[in-house]
DNA sequence: GGCCACATTGAGTGATCGCTCAATGATTGA
DNA sequence: TCAATCATTGAGCGATCACTCAATGTGGCC
C-alpha cells in the first residue's frame, strides 16, 4: 500500500513490488491475480484505514464541530515525518488511473463518497445537538469539508513550509466555525 | 498539451504522441528532444495560459475582490463541454511525477507559486483600494484562494454534478466576500 | 518414512516502452 | 539546374513492461 500511494499506479512497476513484497513474481500472481487486483486491494486497506482513523477521531466527542476542526488541524500537524509526497490516495488514484483504468478509477470514486457519506454524518450530528443551524445542508457542508482536506493532502504532498500549512488548516477552521450557532457556547 | 494533460506523463506513450501530432518518431525527437522535453513544453503553455487567462480576467476589473470571485463561479461554469477528466495540469503534473522524475515536479511545484503570486498580487489591490482590511496577509489569503481553485478542478475532474459544483464554488465565494471592508458598498 | 496438497521459484514469454539512425524527400540559393 | 542543407521517414534498437509455468521446495497427516 505504501509503495502504491507513493508512487502511483502507472509508476509502480513488478520489479518494485518483487522487492517490497520480498516475494517472486510467481507468488505475487498466486496471492493476488494481477497487478490491478493489487492495486485495489492496497486501495481497499487505504480507504478503511482512513475511515476507522477519521471514526475512531470522532468517537465519543462532546462537539463533532470541535472534532472536525480538530481534524483538520491534526491533519496538518503529522507532516515531515512520513506525509511527504503523500497526497490523498484515492486523489492520486484518480488522477492517474480516470483516463486509462476506469475500474480503478470507479473504485476510488465509490470510496471517496463513501467517506463524504461519513463526513455528512458527523454534521448531522452535529445539527443534531444543535451546533449547527438545522437548515443547513450536511451533504453540501461534507463536499466543501472534503475539498478542505483533499487540498490540505495536496499543500502535505507538495511539501508546504509547516507555518502556512497551519494557517491554512487555521482559515479553514475559523470558516467552519463561523457556522456554529452562537448561544450553544453562552 | 491536451494528451498530457489528460493522460498525463506516464500513461501517454510515445505512440499515443506520435497520431496526436501526426509525426513519426524521428521527426518528434528533431523537434523535441526527448518525452520529458516535449512534456515540459505542454507544461509550459498550460502555465502560461492558465497565467494568461487569470490576467486578462482580471484586467481593468473595478472591484479586484468580485472579479476573484467571478473567477471562481466561472470556473465551474465550463463544466461537461470539455473540462472532463482535467484537474489542473499542475496538479497531476505534480501528483504523478514526484516520485519518478524530480525535474518535472520541481517546475510545476515553480509554476504554482508564479500563479499563487499572481493572486496575491490580486489581493495586494483589493488591500490597496480599500476593499480588504490592510491587517490581511495577501499571500496567506493567496494561497487559501488557490488551494480552492485547486478542489474545484479536481471536483471538475471527478465528474461532480453542475449543481453541486455551483454550490460549493459559492460556498468559497461566500467565505471569501465576507473578508470585504463593510464601508466600501454603503 | 512416504505421500499428497500446496506454496514458491525464477527463467523466460510476447508486447510495448522510449528512442536512434541510415535512408529518403523537400527546400533553398547561386 | 544542381549541389547543399534541412526535415521527415519508419524499421528496428535494447530495455523494461506485466505476466506465466514447469520445476522445485515445504509442511501436514497417517
Amino acid at each position: 500500500m505504501n509503495l502504491f500511494w507513493i508512487k502511483g499506479y502507472h509508476a509502480t512497476s513488478l520489479k518494485d513490488l518483487e522487492s517490497a513484497l520480498h516475494m517472486k513474481p510467481g507468488s505475487i500472481y498466486a496471492a493476488f491475480s494481477s497487478k490491478e487486483a493489487l492495486y485495489l486491494a492496497a486501495l481497499e486497506r487505504y480507504f478503511e484505514m482512513s475511515r476507522k482513523g477519521f471514526a475512531s477521531h470522532m468517537q465519543g466527542a462532546e462537539s463533532p464541530l470541535a472534532a472536525l476542526s480538530e481534524y483538520l488541524l491534526q491533519l496538518v500537524r503529522s507532516r515531515s515525518e512520513d506525509h511527504q509526497g503523500r497526497a490523498c490516495m484515492l486523489v492520486k488514484t484518480l488522477i492517474d488511473t480516470t483516463a486509462t483504468d476506469t475500474d480503478i478509477a470507479d473504485r476510488a470514486n465509490h470510496y471517496i463518497e463513501e467517506i463524504q457519506a461519513d463526513f455528512a454524518a458527523a454534521f448531522d450530528r452535529a445539527k443534531a445537538i444543535g451546533e449547527l443551524p438545522q437548515e443547513l445542508d450536511s451533504r453540501r457542508l461534507a463536499r466543501r469539508y472534503q475539498s478542505n482536506i483533499n487540498a490540505l493532502r495536496l499543500e502535505l504532498h507538495r511539501g508546504m513550509e509547516q507555518a502556512d500549512l497551519t494557517a491554512l488548516a487555521e482559515d479553514m477552521v475559523e470558516d467552519l466555525e463561523r457556522l456554529r450557532v452562537a448561544s450553544v457556547k453562552a
